[in-house]
DNA sequence: AGCACGATTAACT
DNA sequence: GTTAATCGTGCTC
């Protein structure tokens, strides 16, 4: 059975890229209403610290960034492009701006409300995307602060199935198209390639 | 107060 | 491959 414990303020407090890798495989949880929305994590990018032009912490301390400035499991959310919501998980000691973007799940629970949110597109294009995960499992500006350690959390993180190195590939961050090297290209992008193979 | 742009998506040629 | 949608954010005036 999969392990339902959820994981603890010091998973978070590690390296990003650590923790960008080892999310990978373990399951997202949004309880709406009681109801359980899950999905498997299979694509995840780590944005690490005010040095890294690709982050939205380049710019400092700011009303916007301040949640990726504090304690380590918590939810970044942020609005982009003038409609869509984007969830990240804030990571390393506090003080310290960084956070692991959660790009794609593989849904388990909760698939007819998925479905119907993301109607009429097929199966496989409910959750590949950032923006495309908040609209499904509705996640929103409420959400930017949420403590994802406490028990009684509306997001979540469980511990799943361990994801091989074979199985992960790392690319360049997508989106970054203005960013200048090295960030633009550095590759700091998880992917799961096989979810169900060894 | 005004401006340029964005860690995207869906629809279109 | 291209582009519209749509508005918060951070910067300049």
């Amino acid at each position: 059975m999969i392990s339902t414990a959820h994981l603890n303020r010091e998973f978070f407090n590690r390296s990003t890229l650590i923790v960008a890798r080892e999310l990978l495989g373990m399951r997202l949880v949004r309880v709406e209403n009681e109801v359980r929305l899950s999905g498997i994590i299979t694509e995840t990018e780590a944005y690490i610290g005010e040095a890294d032009l690709g982050c939205h912490a380049h710019v400092g301390l700011t009303p916007r960034t301040q949640v990726m400035y504090g304690s380590p499991g918590h939810a970044y959310v942020y609005f982009t492009y003038g409609m869509h919501w984007c969830l990240n998980f804030v990571t390393e000691p506090e003080g310290f701006p960084a956070a692991v973007l959660i790009r794609a799940i593989y849904p388990i629970e909760g698939l007819e409300i998925i479905a119907s949110r993301r109607a009429p597109q097929p199966r496989r294009l409910w959750t590949n995307g950032p923006a495309k995960i908040t609209k499904a499992i509705n996640i929103h500006r409420p959400h930017n602060g949420l403590d994802l350690c406490n028990p009684n959390a509306e997001i979540y993180v469980e511990a799943g199935q361990l994801i091989a190195d074979l199985s992960v590939t790392m690319s360049p961050r997508v989106g970054l198209n203005s960013v200048p090297e090295p960030w633009r290209s550095i590759p700091w992008r998880f992917r799961v390639t096989e979810l169900f193979t060894a």
